[in-house]
DNA sequence: CCGGGATAGTTTAGGCTTCAACTATTTTCC
DNA sequence: GGAAAATAGTTGAAGCCTAAACTATCCCGG
């Protein structure tokens, strides 16, 4: 009966909802944070920036190439954006593309020599970062972090799937 | 959005990876997923941008008038971003502007009437979206990971302190 | 084989964002 | 008082990003 009452009285409470909002605003703090450092310094060390550093490390991780339409998929942008994005890469020696043999919609993207090299250096760099900045944190707090996160992330996508997408 | 699917792609990556980057790429992806269902959101239902929404915001928390300067500031946004922000908003009726009387340069802004009322609709919904999406999430969760958000706050900034901002 | 639907990519219009150069004004300080 | 420095804001060039319309190609069913 008690516990009912808990209940009910809850879902009449006005809607309390500054718990959640404050915690999001946290969020964004932090992650807009580490990306801002992250954008200034691959600008000023390496005169690139993030979509394109992005881009590289999907094509490091498939040597064997990804055409446009996977990038884009990978990434989580639209079509165009890619578009864009392969053509100034590949205008700057970075990445080359090559129409499929199968398929003469697509075509593939891969890196460069250069391209391998360029991504290399930024690469370790960037580990280097993201490390410094998080270095602050115990081991036991990142673990602990990396978890919440983790269920954070799950109740999102329940949230989302629930509008039905 | 950009390296959401990162994270899980690390899954497969050689190790040696440090687990600092995991954290980054789930914060990144945690972050990137309710920004996009927000932004999604504010465009279907209001047909305005997270942009324009952060600055009513900041409008509405100081109902005596800020300056662009200071709303630059407060967004951590560059000075002519919120020149054209500004403009948008002043033509579509929600914001108006008046040159201070004490200095010339400077103009401050403060919502409209109608403004007031398009944030107030704008605002409790946004508020009911965070807390819908991050509902699955238990009430000591909830603490635990706003208390280790600051403390990676906390790291951030003196990982930047350190360059010698 | 052929018509229609699906798929790959590009283009366009428009908004967001930065940096750097610029104008106008105020403040500092000699 | 007046030159120099600081401050408020705007502008322009460039990149990032999306949605929607478009072209080209592929594939499937009749």
């Amino acid at each position: 009966m008690r516990l009912l009452d808990a209940e009910t009285a809850l879902a009449d409470a006005p809607p309390g909802h500054k718990d959640e909002l404050r915690l999001w605003l946290r969020l964004l703090t932090c992650t807009n944070l580490i990306e801002a450092e992250i954008r200034r310094r691959l600008r000023a060390e390496f005169d690139t920036t993030l979509p394109r550093f992005d881009l590289l490390a999907q094509l490091e991780r498939h040597p064997g190439g990804l055409t446009l339409g996977e990038i884009s998929r990978r990434m989580m942008v639209s079509n165009g954006n890619v578009t864009g994005l392969a053509a100034r890469l590949e205008e700057e020696g970075l990445v080359e593309r090559r129409v499929s043999a199968t398929d003469r919609r697509a075509q593939s993207l891969r890196l460069t020599a250069k391209g391998r090299r360029e991504f290399a250096r930024q690469s370790s760099a960037h580990e280097g970062w993201v490390a410094e900045l998080l270095g602050g944190l115990s081991l036991p707090e990142r673990e602990a972090l990396q978890r919440l996160l983790g269920r954070a992330k799950a109740s999102v996508r329940s949230g989302l799937q629930e509008v039905g997408a």
